[in-house]
DNA sequence: CTGTTAGCGCATTCAT
DNA sequence: ATGAATGCGCTAACAG
């Protein structure tokens, strides 16, 4: 006879209409505070949980946000997930995750699919087209991370300024003659690196060598080492950390050392970055902290009311300056 | 005026009734291939899509399941729930996430918050009380992954395999005495493994040097370092990959070469170990199938009917011989 | 095989 | 400030 309790069983114990315990959740002030008081005690003594599904029901909203990532097994997104996820508990939502292992199809459908469900989207490193990406933000408030589309909303990285401190920092270290190994072309953020990478080296009037595109893992980061070679360089920008991270071990292999002889630098500052052995330098972007304020962001995007939300955030990047990066062989004596 | 299209817009559309539209999606073998056809061609024109709020609604159920991880930003997890989402999205159910952060308290709040928007849960590497889990599964079907506690589904490693894998490997590259370094005694796997340990190394007859207690982190291996160049052994077993790198990492800062000085043997084989230099031997633990088979086991508790699912699984663990374990320095040469 | 009726639990008019 | 009535979209009996 018990079932889950209802906002009638409530009412009942409370001795006031179902009406007004509904009221006392939604706009306390609207209810008398001493009755009030007697339907908090009832709701609290009888453990009354709101029913969601009803709420839905008849207000159209979930309590869940999604989440959706191209992979979960790359180093880069939890973090991301995680920060997402922690700010929504925060804010009272629920999180739906989506891993759409890099599947672009799957992913146009899986976030089709998942949009019906929640009450607003943060998508991380999305790879479906401008174009879709602005349809879906017609439907549904929509935070991007790591990918900039017009009109869109989107926590994104400084990746010009990561990528000009690694270029000042090879610089000042002596490397003129600078490789740049990069990630798939389908990939915003390998594209926006890339381009980047090739506008500061030529303003510092150092010499990039395009290494080529690879694989962003760690066996993609090793099949660039013989490129790598062949190229006569003193330094080696990489795409990201675990391309840098096989590349360096595979360099080792064929009997380089580095950083004594190539310079190699990452980009992410995964955790393990700090773990190997040496150290990776690297750029350390906000993975965290970036997945909070997409949700934060999204949240302010789903009021019903509320201010204009600020605009969307670029989050600082920096140079970690670890053991892969030393001065160049051939660079004359310091102080030059 | 159009709004989302409801089943009553479909039945208009293909002159029938909404019950029958109901039924054309929930038991299409009830109702006539000709009507089907009708209905299934207006809804599909319609792009009908029903109301999961309508439905949840009615029959109690949501479609979702819930995960619960002590720490994302643990390379353990990830793949774990990797392998529970996916298999979900193919059963048709989506996937709450939730991290609790390693907050013991959070996750009794947490779990019992999301238990309430969802049609099942998989804990990983709960830390919950057992009595709790044993409460938790009277409201909800549930499965444990890497916990186990009588009465509660779950999906469990062949911990002691993969310790007796290690015992005798290092057994057979003449190492005598051995260190073991715990994890955290709150640890329920932690503690699995350690007395594993025990048996194994006193079933073999070796000597079993306890190094003590570390937080499961890179520095937490490290930490272990100082006793473990105390205690006079050849090789160490560590509680986990994150710890046995951090480990490697220090004796290497000590001046100690690993493996020539000592051996080290991680456990769960991580992406990085592969990565690391040396490349880290340990125990392979098929996380990501562990993730999936958790999900279809969960699947046949929830089904209303079926008939008894098969018995929860215990995956078998595999010793993985890499760069970071030789034979004994002090041993006898081959042969003896 | 199909339609009719009823109601899941709740938020929201509109009265009072 | 509170209550009675209505319906969100759908499924589950029961008739026909």
């Amino acid at each position: 006879m018990s079932g889950p309790v209802t906002i009638r069983d409530v009412a009942r114990a409370a001795e006031v209409s179902p009406a007004t315990v509904s009221r006392t959740f939604l706009r306390p002030e609207k209810v008398d505070p001493a009755t009030r008081e007697r339907i908090l005690d009832a709701a609290a003594r009888l453990d009354y949980r709101p029913n969601r599904a009803a709420q839905s029901l008849i207000t159209g909203l979930t309590g869940n946000i999604g989440i959706v990532v191209p992979d979960l097994a790359n180093p880069f997104f939890p973090s991301v997930v995680k920060g997402i996820q922690g700010r929504a508990e925060e804010l009272g939502y629920s999180a739906l995750l989506v891993d759409t292992d890099e599947d672009l199809k799957r992913e146009s459908e899986l976030v089709a699919a998942l949009s019906r469900q929640v009450d607003g989207l943060v998508l991380c490193s999305a790879r479906m087209a401008d174009e879709d990406l602005v349809a879906l933000r017609e439907q549904r408030p929509l935070v991007l991370i790591n990918r900039q589309v017009p009109g869109v909303a989107a926590v994104t990285f400084d990746n010009e300024g990561g990528i000009a401190q690694e270029v000042v920092h090879l610089k000042a270290l002596g490397h003129r003659r600078i490789g740049y190994v990069a990630g798939p072309s389908t990939s915003y953020s390998s594209r926006v690196r890339q381009a980047a990478a090739t506008a500061e080296l030529a303003r510092e009037g150092l010499v990039e060598v395009p290494i080529g595109s690879f694989a962003p893992s760690f066996d993609g980061g090793r099949s660039a080492a013989e490129k790598v070679l062949l190229a006569d360089v003193t330094a080696v920008m990489v795409y990201n950390d675990v391309m840098a991270l096989g590349l360096v071990n595979q360099l080792t292999r064929y009997g380089i050392s580095v950083p004594n002889d190539i310079s190699v630098v990452g980009y992410d500052d995964i955790e393990f970055a700090s773990m190997s052995n040496p150290p990776l330098t690297t750029v350390r972007i906000p993975r965290e902290h970036a997945g909070a304020l997409a949700m934060s962001y999204l949240h302010a995007l789903m009021g019903s009311s509320g201010p204009a939300p600020e605009p969307p955030a670029r989050l600082p990047t920096k140079l970690v300056f670890r053991g892969t990066s030393v001065r160049a062989p051939s660079a004359p004596p310091a102080g030059d």
